[in-house]
DNA sequence: CGGTCGATTTGCGCCATAACAAAAAAATCT
DNA sequence: AGATTTTTTTGTTATGGCGCAAATCGACCG
């Protein structure tokens, strides 16, 4: 098996205050897996027997009720760990990951998972911080959705997309990957219908620019001032 | 200082795997500290420089936004870690921490979590699985919230608090410390109005019986029903 | 025991937004 | 190019539950 470079990994918060020989200890244990455009990398319900950083590309994270109701849980971009379910202590995985564009992940045995944790105490430190990063936002979002009305939800969701996959392009920030109306009302718990209205509105004050799974944000310091102005 | 005994902490969930001499080193850094009713343990905002766990009593954790609307992020009872902003690398307390009945619960200094985590590679699972465990439930709500309307979010609300902190007594269930109305309805993203009628009705039913700030569940598998019946 | 204050209940009108419906637009396939 | 599918837009109607208002109830206090 070729050897995968400790470089590759060795600036991700993930691994921060490694040193060498600990990174090369981690990357033993791990293969590269490639996931074209819609493929699934785990789906929920599935045994959970491995645990996954992506390197490059995106996935959409979701869940589903018993009644059949979708929500993304979040979207994952390049250096983030996923499916780390042993962390959890869960059996299985509790969403499903699907590539959104073609992605590249590194994989671990969650058998790994003990010994690396055991004898790198900084990567169960980091690993910490990356579920309570989640975990604040998650609040974050509860938070939103119990005060905050439709548009400003989608205002936020969008600021957010905006941070972690946004590109600068000459008419604007461009979210960098594909995300359809119905991913957004799925993040924000509306429907698609009034996603529709509120960037018809937007794109009208020229706030935003739409397309067919595409975002540009021609302005987001307008769209940051509706998503916070008091009322 | 009086030695706190390790009998006290051993079979709680976070400190498994442990043996005795692990047990007497986490001791060895925490004090006592009791807050009576009312008192609040951290305000949000306020610099973290402490960890707890709670031994006796509940407390009610809340975040505020900006704007003032508040949330019940969670009830925090016998055995749960809380305020431990130091694991998820915060500065600051994300909410505030307040006791609803008299409460017992040790403390550290943040100082001693780097050490603890590195020395004791069980505790650092036992904590993530912690995280884990709160992330999830979060998740769940943000489900609940973007998916059910306000009657089965209150029903699941009640039911999670039934498991939390329910009291079996001959009349049924009984929630096991003072929650208002107002409190349910912080938890599940309503108004106080919409939850007293929520629980007229179901009182109308025999499925609750209710009081000030008083929550006897007289049916749960009739709440279970409800909260979980397809439509 | 009367007074005060916090908690709860209840009534009513309104509005944001879901639900239903259908068409238009853009991408993909044959 | 034409056909099919997916995604988005837009119109209309219906309604859950919020906002406002006020009354009631119960607990605690002096």
């Amino acid at each position: 098996m070729a050897q995968i470079d400790r470089s590759l990994i060795a600036a991700l918060p993930s691994f921060v205050g490694m040193g060498p020989e600990a990174l090369d200890d981690v990357l033993a244990q791990a293969r590269p897996l490639r996931a074209l455009k819609g493929a699934a990398v785990f789906n929920q319900g599935q045994n959970a027997d491995e645990f996954f950083l992506l390197l490059h590309g995106r996935l959409r994270v979701t869940r589903i009720t018993p009644q059949g109701e979708q929500m993304v849980v979040r979207f994952v971009g390049p250096g983030d760990m996923f499916g780390v379910a042993m962390a959890i202590k869960s059996e299985t995985y509790p969403g499903t990951a699907t590539a959104v564009v073609d992605s590249l992940a590194l994989v671990w045995p969650n058998s790994a998972w003990t010994g690396l944790i055991s004898r790198h105490p900084a990567l169960a430190l980091n690993t910490m911080g990356t579920l309570g990063a989640r975990l604040q936002d998650s609040q974050t979002r509860i938070l939103e959705m119990s005060t905050q009305q439709a548009e400003k939800r989608v205002a936020h969701a969008v600021l957010r997309l905006v941070n972690q996959a946004g590109r600068k392009t000459d008419e604007g920030i461009l979210i960098d990957f594909p995300i359809s109306r119905q991913d957004i009302a799925e993040m924000t718990g509306t429907t698609l219908h009034t996603v529709s209205r509120i960037f018809s509105a937007w794109e009208e004050m020229g706030l935003v620019k739409g397309g067919r799974r595409r975002i540009l944000v021609r302005d987001p310091h307008g769209l940051f001032m509706l998503a916070e102005k008091a009322e």
